[in-house]
DNA sequence: CGCGACGTTGATTTGCCTCAACGATTGTGG
DNA sequence: CCACAATCGTTGAGGCAAATCAACGTCGCG
């Protein structure tokens, strides 16, 4: 099978033996989504946590107008999911789909649990997770609130180099919080530096 | 002593006994901050956690221009600081100050990390600590890239009611991302219905 | 009292959006 | 294999939300 991906991600934080690395890959569901296919649809609650083994999801509110909003995306290597829908049990604001033609594993909640007491080691690396996506997050926060368009767009760039080759532009514009339109215009006239 | 308000904050969470709470309690700092005074600047690194046992803080960035971001309020209660930082020991791009006159106790980094190996409860309080934490800056991002500033305006009051009769209006529209003269036109303008 | 922080209001500017049209590319079904 | 639809990027014209700059009144405080 292919958790392999998974496994040498989680052993950059824990080192899991044999009999523990078993107990997760059999709480381990597979999944292949074709582009445009949902995992989760906003009002339904978030049953379960997703890691991306190939292609790339993305995580996305849509506003009163119907416009997309892209919060976050998540490539081969990354873990996808509503986490307050998931603690809470309350409906999900956000929506994760497949971009592109992807492969997944995911957990369900009470597996996810019951891998959290029964290991401690996969407790510290649920806590390393978290808390470097809480310091993630902040930092993002805090570019939105600092950073032109241009200059958010160059970070993005700079964060996430292979993304820009793969992404249509109209996600980028998207995740940075622009409209298409305006990103053509920064990337024809304006990036002329 | 003044760590009841932290006791019984953890208590929401995680059940220590009393030589475990007695362990949390000697590597407490205790500490009083006068209105300006800072715990954290930008470029330094964050080597504590703190918890607010009265009055306000704030962390917030500096953009280009040299006007100030806030990216959280702290009040009594709540726990602040430059996550970022403190998980990879990077110069940090947060201030924390206080708004007022106020009260905190702090658990230095290396506390922090000894507390968490020899407490696994403790442990699980950080975790979902982080994790709630999580959940929040998702959807705070959401609502960044989704609503209206009087939509993030009226967010913020429903969420933090209590803020909004203490803070500076200054304040509040420096974390909903307008300036101070813009909120002062949508309250006076715009706030007829 | 005088100074600094705050909220307000006006005039002007600008960054970004909206709507609309068009060409290029891709994919898909007949 | 071609025709058509869908998706995407681009460009233009016009509009609006929010920023900027500046001036002024008020309040609390050293």
């Amino acid at each position: 099978m292919d958790h392999n991906l998974l496994l040498t991600s989680i052993r950059k934080y824990v080192q899991l033996d044999e009999e523990e690395e078993n107990l997760l890959v059999s709480y381990l569901h597979h999944r292949r989504l074709k582009r445009r296919q949902h995992l989760l649809a906003e009002g339904d609650v978030c049953t379960k946590i997703t890691f991306v083994i190939s292609g790339c999801l993305r995580s996305y509110a849509i506003d009163s107008n119907g416009a997309e909003h892209v919060l976050q995306f998540a490539p081969s290597g990354w873990w996808i999911g509503d986490m307050f829908s998931m603690l809470t049990g309350e409906p999900a604001r956000l929506n994760v789909d497949a971009l592109e033609e992807s492969e997944v594993v995911f957990i369900l909640k009470p597996d996810f649990e019951s891998l959290t007491t029964r290991l401690p080691k996969f407790a510290h690396f649920r806590r390393m997770l978290a808390e470097n996506a809480v310091g993630t997050y902040q930092y993002r926060q805090i570019d939105n609130l600092t950073l032109s368009a241009i200059e958010r767009y160059k970070k993005f760039c700079n964060t996430y180099p292979s993304l820009i080759r793969t992404l249509p532009q109209k996600q980028v514009a998207s995740y940075i919080g622009v409209t298409p339109e305006f990103l053509s215009r920064m990337l024809n006239n304006t990036m002329i530096n």
